[in-house]
DNA sequence: CAACCAAATGCTGTATACAATCTGTATTCA
DNA sequence: TGAATACAGATTGTATACAGCATTTGGTTG
């Protein structure tokens, strides 16, 4: 359930094309609304057609694409409102993992290894030395804390329906991560997520159902949070991976 | 937001191979578990390799096939866990649009097609003449209704989730709706979803998100009984799309 | 008789040629 | 001068050839 064993194999032509095509797309070097020629990325990429089709139907799947009528792929943009709304989604699947795993149990191993990934981001965070990889190594753990919880669940079914919400862009739970040294008081929320973390494993270890489902909704508007601080902010802006994709105009 | 637009065009290839094949899974020509080569699949449905390769893809997004490692495609089979799971997914989902409707407000001429296609729904409920196709209008009619009740969230990224969520097997809102006439009291069960339709919309147009929430959950797990009935009935299952794939052992 | 190695077969990943369709432009006619 | 049509270019849909790899089968050896 925890990730189908990535396996690690030279990559093929298949992982470059999605790779760099998502890459190209997340630094803005195609803008949001324009063509995605595949002869264009055969040049770019180096990697032939068939590899490159299939990974542009992923990225669509994903929702960084838009099927274009009557053929091709197109740029997404995502007004602050959809983002919002991304997100709310993932949060509305980690709480129903969540529910499922308070409502069902957890095996003590499991939710010990839960304790020992928050314990983790606890001394991360009394050290707090901004030099050392800070933000990568919390990105991590943080990451790691998600996936524990939604195994948890023992649903592979909700972990995969939760897996693609969070590939959406700026939806996954480390979407706004990268930028937390760019805004002040980024150590302050990310303690706070923190305290949100132990609360919702204590409710899913007393197999408080009811309680625990809006501690993890409340949990993931720590994202709309940083969302807003990110819009706000020019400097945050550059570190974000997709903020070209991010259009400000009210389209709707 | 409703359908990107069907645009009747003759079918293409890729859509012959994504219908062909989802049909030949479905029909269990494929049995659970099997591996599916893809000349095997361009003999049976007269399709070069690409677009089978490319229907492939669609249909392991779709959940009806597992990538295998380290090449290819296998059929995936249900256990009734894991569809109950699914049907919760989607009423999760279908929850959050009807919450999202409650809180922002439907235009007047939104409610009223909503409302129309429940007046639809009673009159084809008091005729209730099983000879006229009454099944198939009655699915018409009630993925009309699931489809404006997602369009009135006003959220294209809550639509995109709840399509992909119904994509999977016996998850979408009319997957029992073909064996109603299989399982006895099934015109009971189409009025109560009926009134729960009612229930709903006065909920939306009430603006009472707090209420529409639980109702539309509930209405999902109509869905659940239904699955438990068709289990129960062999009856049913020869008549229910992809029963083949169910199976029974836990093993998990 | 069992186990291991080697060769062969079948499958998928990749590239590319060809066909069909769409788009944009230019030209012609009203 | 405007609009409509035809042609040209480009782009995607489709088919297929080729290469690499995995699995399986057959034989051989301990």
């Amino acid at each position: 359930m925890t990730e189908p064993i990535p396996l690690q194999r030279d990559p093929s032509q298949a992982d470059r094309a999605l790779l760099g095509i998502r890459d190209l797309v997340l630094r803005g070097e195609f803008k949001a609304g324009e063509r995605l020629p595949e002869l264009a990325l055969v040049e770019l990429l180096g990697v032939s057609r068939t590899p490159i089709r299939a990974a542009l139907q992923k990225l669509a799947e994903e929702g960084l694409l838009d099927a274009a009528q009557p053929t091709g792929y197109v740029v997404r943009g995502f007004s602050e409102a959809e983002i919002a709304d991304a997100i709310e989604v993932r949060g509305t699947l980690e709480a129903l993992a969540a529910r499922m795993a308070a409502e069902r149990g957890v095996r003590r191993p499991h939710l010990e290894a839960m304790a020992d990934c928050l314990d983790r981001i606890d001394a991360l965070l009394a050290e707090a030395s901004p030099g050392s990889d800070f933000l990568g190594q919390y990105s991590q753990l943080n990451n790691r804390f998600h996936a524990l919880l939604v195994d948890a669940s023992g649903s592979e079914i909700v972990a995969r329906a939760l897996s693609r919400a969070s590939a959406a862009p700026f939806a996954g739970n480390d979407a706004f991560v990268s930028i937390q040294d760019k805004i002040p008081g980024s150590l302050e929320i990310l303690k706070t997520a923190q305290r949100q973390h132990r609360e919702i494993l204590e409710a899913i270890e007393a197999r408080s159902s009811a309680r625990v489902e809006p501690l993890v909704k409340e949990h993931a508007r720590i994202a709309h949070r940083n969302l807003q601080l990110v819009l706000q902010n020019n400097e945050a802006m550059k570190s974000l991976p997709g903020a070209p994709l991010i259009r400000r105009t009210r389209n709707r």
